[in-house]
DNA sequence: CGGTCTCTTGACGGAGTTCAAAGCTAGTGG
DNA sequence: CCACTAGCTTTGAACTCCGTCAAGAGACCG
């Protein structure tokens, strides 16, 4: 199956970004994943469930959320091509969390379990700084978000959005989009309606 | 000076939550951190700065915060006794960042600087272990802040942080809760009001 | 004591929500 | 390949919560 050894090689790409491997090395980390491959739609975790993988996502992208009393979702994050994605709570802990993943799109995934990133952190010593590289980084990406929500309109949340991740437009459905900044569709939708006028404007 | 004494004292029981270390191994790592002793009001960090140093606070609390065009100041963290603050973003790159840090009481603080944390980490493993279970529980918070922000009114917010920390209304002012929570102190006050007067009706 | 900062309270305006209806799109099965 | 349905998006109108501006009262500090 070529597209196995595809979805490692997104992962090698990714990864060298920040540390360098030998082919060793890799081979040796492959064997602490599982590729995954979803249809669109299909959950890689529900409420009340254990997070039990940390997921690397090839091709495609899923989202992470929340479902409130009034049955409103609530998108936590969204994940494409070359990022991770879990929930943190109940992946470090292994206690049941009360988020929901999915596949937004047909997926290609690398699974990896609590465990197997312990063991492959302490095994190549340059995961482990890859790791926490990568903790380092959502961490910054994470409050940048928190600034966002206390501190712009809702126009403004969205055009920032667009800038930091320019694909989103294109490819995520604007309800989706509207519950990741925490407003609901029939806001987003008049704001973009706003925004192309304002666009034809300046044209 | 027994209170440089005390300040290690904090950390020791902070970080023995965690990991457990030798006495030997405590006093190694004291050499990795710098005590400092800050009046009210003092600058930690200015806008533009390097955020040189990760603090934890063995008295007092820090507020990390950034100003607007507007001269609006937008609170992104508090941190009391036993919690570290640091501007994520600005002290793991060592690039200027666009925030500022100071106290809102007298405090001790103990300083590392990147390089320092770095080597405490890479020399008793253990502190590496520490290290990434504090960003990983960082990440978790963070999270659950943003699931607030976005599906959450002001009040069941302002209830909510309450809940998660309870000191925080005896110690910090309403303006600083209020722009913790991205609304107006007036708003606040407002929902104060409305709260105190709904427990009278219940008693 | 004054002056500054904080908190409260009021009136008004605006951004976003809610509810409802209609048009559009995409996936499904005949 | 078309028809149908279900979900997505747009638009409108009324309402709500919060922001803004302003004034006044209480607390703290020099």
């Amino acid at each position: 199956m070529e597209s196995l050894r595809a979805a490692f090689d997104v992962l090698r790409r990714e990864v060298g970004k920040h540390i360098s491997l030998t082919d060793t090395e890799f081979a040796q980390a492959t064997s602490f994943f599982t590729p995954r491959r979803v249809k669109k739609g299909q959950y890689l975790l529900q409420e009340g469930e254990v997070c039990k993988f940390m997921m690397f996502v090839s091709v495609g992208f899923l989202r992470s959320y929340t479902v409130d009393e009034k049955g409103d979702e609530h998108v936590d994050q969204l994940a494409f091509e070359g990022w991770w994605i879990a929930e943190p709570y109940s992946f470090f802990t292994q206690n049941p969390g009360k988020y929901f993943i999915d596949a937004l799109e047909d997926s290609d995934l690398l699974l990896i379990t609590l465990d197997a990133y312990e063991t492959l952190a302490s095994t190549i010593p340059k995961f482990e700084h890859y790791f926490r590289v990568l903790l380092q980084n959502h961490l910054i990406a994470t409050h940048r978000r928190i600034l966002s929500t206390i501190s712009l309109s809702a126009e403004q949340r969205y055009l920032e959005l667009l800038q930091s991740c320019p694909t989103i437009a294109a490819r995520v459905s604007l309800r989706h989009i509207a519950s990741y900044l925490g407003i609901t569709p029939e806001a987003l939708s008049r704001i973009r309606g706003r925004l192309s006028k304002k666009q034809a404007q300046n044209a």
